[in-house]
DNA sequence: ATTGACTCTATAGTTACTATAGACTTTAAA
DNA sequence: TTTAAAGTCTATAGTAACTATAGAGTCAAT
């Protein structure tokens, strides 16, 4: 089944730019045209775009997910590499886990030092937010 | 006391180029320039940068802050508008903690999936991604 | 007067796309 | 068969919040 590059966004969830991004960042590329120079696709292509895919809902970059797709068609390398790229994601999401909890404990202390109806030459937030900076000076 | 851009970088923390690009933004402006060109502040600027920065810590946008400068340059607004906006902000937060949460899991399934010393051929996390991806097909 | 440090503007690069323009191709109906 | 709509092509600009660079001018000290 050969099939053009709307449709393969179609099946995907994945619009046509993106495909035609990921084939400019070398992860995906058609590997035939049409007469009319379309883009077309194949079985093969359809599965690539999907793990591509799903590798992006984990957060994984471009860079990451081409490292991949090469030791996938490299099978001679080895495994660490790709532990270590995931142990690398790892951390990276848990310290940005550990950030935003933190920023939203100060913004809920913030949220609370407010109250309606008032002019913001009062606004509790406001002033919070000049005091944290005049304390952090 | 009047400063360069060098000083206030210096005394704030920021780079010259993020300053720069604050006036860009129309956050922060020096008012005066010298002879020769050079941009000159004072005392509330470096509060106004200060500020700036605090509040770029809890990660809002310059388009927030502006907002936020805005309101505290005139007194007569009200207090609901930055209410709001912190509310708006704290649910984006939060919405991006339950995220990488479940993707802090996710990632660590994979992890354990892949021993060391073999080869790419079974590597278990390339397993597990391409399995995902064909249950999610 | 000259050197080195600093500053100026303007521009390009970062990431992973989205959006647009203007031209060409394909498909379906009239 | 013509034509119109829908799809596709490339190339370029925009998004956010900067960072980095080039090339030129300014300032302070020697």
């Amino acid at each position: 089944m050969i099939i053009k590059i709307g449709e393969l966004a179609k099946i995907s969830g994945c619009s046509v730019q993106s495909i035609r991004h990921y084939e400019k960042e070398q992860l995906l590329s058609a590997k035939i045209r049409s007469d009319g120079n379309f883009r077309l696709y194949d079985q093969a292509d359809i599965e690539r775009l999907l793990f591509i895919k799903y590798c992006r809902s984990l957060d994984l970059s471009l860079a990451e997910i081409r490292q991949l797709l090469s030791l996938n068609d490299s099978p001679m390398s080895q495994c660490d590499d790709v532990n270590q790229m995931i142990e690398q994601h790892i951390e990276q999401v848990e310290r940005r886990i550990a950030e935003l909890t933190l920023l939203n404990k100060q913004l809920k202390a913030l949220r609370g030092s407010c109250t309606s109806k008032r002019t913001v030459e009062h606004c509790g937030i406001l002033k919070q937010l000049n005091k944290a900076v005049s304390q952090n000076n």
